[in-house]
DNA sequence: CGTTAAGTTGACACGACTCAAAGGCGGTGG
DNA sequence: CCACCGCCTTTGAGTCGTGTCAACTTAACG
């Protein structure tokens, strides 16, 4: 398969890169790690490590509560960077599981300081991640804060598509998303049972259809409208895009 | 009043500095903006401009749905910044609109380019300001996911109190917080009304004692275990804190 | 005083949770 | 090859948290 490296997909969305940048993007990963599923990569209170990054696979960043239940805050997906912003923290307050057989690369620091010193585009690109990323858990906030649970799922499904479509695993609008039901629901704040009644409801609507481990959205635009999913907070075009009207809070200044 | 800028009261917490590192930061303070309450300082969709932070007064992030409800997804205290990390993104995908009257500081290109040539310890506060930002915003996620609205409120309260107990702004467990219902509502997901009975029951069950726009808090350790509040998602402190027992998933295996 | 924004209250509807049990499905071992 | 087992999904019934709508009170302000 001559599928590109999924790193360097993603990182071109970000700025352009000379020949030299993308070279040296392939030769970071050399430090492969084949990983099985279901396994930590990163647990809840380690010291920081070297930053890796995932070559395939797919895992969730997630936090647990002293009770045993479970927040998933986010999804990576091949090309998605684990750990490039919580080494200047002192301790990771959130642990990652792969949730496929997955391969991760760890780039040793001196590539790093390499980059840094030498490579001011991929540095960016690097920043463009973490912002890209921050953006997300802003959008996850509001979405789960306004929005009903089968609204929520159903922007969850255009956000893995329209992600895992930038780096080439998404074709016809379908696309493998190895989630249990339970992963589903600590993902969206909901209950088990209740998620199976969600999914459900969004296959008999037509909506979605999601079978073996695998989501295929007939209609994409009219999903998009159910979820009220914008891709803008995604950053994946540098096209303006229109981001509707934006209301005008009443009793409320203009800067 | 002598209070130390609270910038540098923040960005100590990060990294020690030097005192020329210290100048520096005091001299970054030289555009100052007065800006009245209730003023959007950022619109969602502008295009990026210089950075900004706030030296006084108060303000939150927020976005706004197509059907006009609105989410809440950070505050802002004297001493953080406005978009520090915003620049290198097309477009800004949330507004901020302060709620008092507020300063805000204006940080001229040329000075952050000569920060970032030969101050590397501020820079790397720099750093650590944007990973507290993306780090609180995973604990509201795992907040509004897996806790009911008392009980978020009450997390809430305590996560205001620890920021400006940082930046010497809550004496003894008291500080101001000028909310109204409706925010309170935006911030945690929940109606207006809902919000209302919450600050009722926490107001009877003396964990809070809401009144005037200030807030204060009789006994902090029982709230915090009501809140189920670990401040470790802060990073206030370098001293190592334990976080307690971490649920061990089933059938998950460790890397 | 009249006006407006914010806080409060009650009644009712509905979304979501819990508990419990049953069905599907792929393993593994006899 | 079948029986068994564990994991996941599905279903039902009852409860509870939260939303909605509407009215009323209180405070702030000119």
């Amino acid at each position: 398969m001559d599928m590109p490296n999924p790193l360097i997909r993603r990182l071109r969305i970000a700025a352009p890169m000379s020949a030299a940048d993308l070279d040296r993007l392939s030769s970071l990963c050399r430090n492969r790690q084949d990983v099985p599923a279901r396994t930590r990569l990163i647990r809840q209170g380690d010291p920081p490590r070297s930053v890796r990054f995932v070559l395939s696979g797919m895992a969730y960043r997630h936090k647990s509560l002293p009770d045993g239940s479970r927040s998933i805050i986010g999804y990576l997906f091949p090309g998605d960077f684990c750990d490039l912003h919580v080494a200047i923290l002192g301790k990771i307050d959130h642990s990652i599981t792969t949730c496929t057989p997955s391969t991760v690369v760890d780039i040793p620091q001196s590539d790093l300081d390499d980059i840094m010193a030498t490579a001011p585009d991929i540095v960016r690109a690097f920043w463009w991640a973490t912002l890209v990323d921050e953006a997300t858990l802003r959008e996850w906030l509001t979405r789960m804060g306004r929005r009903r649970a089968d609204r929520q799922m159903a922007h969850l499904f255009c956000e893995a598509q329209l992600r895992l479509a930038a780096v080439g695993l998404a074709e016809d609008n379908r696309f493998f998303l190895p989630l249990i039901q339970e992963e589903l629901a600590d993902t969206l704040g909901i209950s088990t049972v209740h998620a199976n009644r969600v999914v459900q409801k969004l296959r008999e609507d037509g909506l979605v259809d999601i079978r073996d481990q695998a989501v295929a959205i007939p209609d994409l635009p009219r999903l998009r409208e159910f979820a009220e999913f914008d891709p803008a907070y995604l950053h994946l075009s540098r096209l303006p895009q229109d981001t509707g009207p934006i209301r005008q809070g009443p009793a409320e200044r203009v800067c």
